[in-house]
DNA sequence: ACGGTAAGCTACAGCCGTGTACTTAAGCAA
DNA sequence: TTGCTTAAGTACACGGCTGTAGCTTACCGT
């Protein structure tokens, strides 16, 4: 009796996918700490039973989400532009952060409680895959070209852009615009390099 | 009947500060969104009800926790040591992230879930307090004597070491040693501020 | 068409935090 | 000493999440 819901039922795949989705939009929006069962089912419209027939607890759904993560978009340099280039990579960084995805891994990463199992998850699945930090892979193309000297380009200097982008971020409510990413390029990144703002 | 502890009973300004020391290792400990009345009534080792007679939920007691905190202590230039004052600073600040009161900031400025209210409670009541950022108050000195110019103290700059120091803190379990605060201030603060490697 | 697999659905007991009421007892001052 | 104030301590009903059980029903391969 009552009205069978219009929609087809969802499995396998579909169903996880779909459950992988709701527990990244649950985590991104009430953090590690407020993530059950209860609210990961209801965002995915399926019955807790369905949850505990695959995972035991809420953190293990967290877990299996984040090893079915698309890889994050590295940044393209282009041909003669390292000022833009840098610009566009934070600009890649803030867009990722902003998104379900990204907002996630930044709850992870700031819980209290967050367990070594869970960091490593998330570095081995999530940045690993990467070439490394958004502004290095910018930043290690112009070096190898002779832009600068490679020796500059430090575990402290490939943190600069990514580090100001966080603080903003943890900071203001609102995200960065492209002038303020355009202020940490010239202001800290390309002075670290050696390419002051009399060097246009 | 039962044993009365052997403790006094405790009052007034002796309980409510027990109560706030109690709020601040939780939160710090379990994050803001773990935050119950049970969990600061054990720590405190008071019951509920004394907590509900003056607070009506554990944020409420938080927030009371943050208006009652000593100021953090402002790094103070030397005579002439812009290199050493900045890591003096940024130890400074380490130091401060790692007590309980800077792991209880840390936990409430990261919640996914913070409100506007919070946010406003803890820059008016424990950053407003101070001068500035740690690094900026040491910058500030040295610029206005000359070693600078001043032009250069953006508000990008004047963020650099506290970005990087936050995100080392976050990405790696274990906090910065002196050389790695040397190497921040050496590889990412000076050269922002146009006192390259090569002047020492 | 049929049967197996797996999802949807409901129910239930257990635990924990909540908020309140009420009693007991310690500290403090007149 | 007396009495007011306030904390300590106990008890209880409520609600939310949990983990499981048992059933129904849709999907899918043979």
């Amino acid at each position: 009796m009552g009205d069978h819901n219009a929609r087809t039922r969802r499995r396998g795949e579909e169903l996880i996918s779909a459950i992988h989705k709701a527990v990244l939009e649950e985590v991104a929006e009430v953090g590690v700490a407020r993530l059950t069962m209860d609210g990961i089912g209801k965002r995915a419209a399926t019955p807790r039973t369905t949850l505990y027939r695959r995972w035991s607890d809420p953190v293990e759904v967290l877990l299996d989400a984040l090893h079915h993560l698309h890889p994050v978009e590295e940044p393209t340099p282009g041909a003669d532009d390292l000022r833009g280039d840098l610009i566009r990579a934070l600009r890649l960084m803030v867009d990722w952060m902003l998104s379900p995805a990204g907002r996630a891994v930044a709850a992870i990463l700031t819980d209290p409680q967050r367990t070594p199992q869970i960091s490593q998850a998330l570095f081995e699945r999530v940045f690993a895959e990467r070439g490394g930090t958004f502004t290095s892979t910018v930043l290690r193309h112009y070096a190898e070209r002779g832009h600068f000297p490679i020796e500059l380009l430090t575990p402290v200097v490939a943190d600069i852009g990514e580090a100001l982008v966080t603080k903003r971020m943890i900071d203001a409510a609102v995200p960065p615009s492209d002038d303020d990413l355009a202020a940490i390029v010239e202001q800290a990144i390309l002075p670290a390099i050696g390419l002051g703002r009399t060097s246009s």
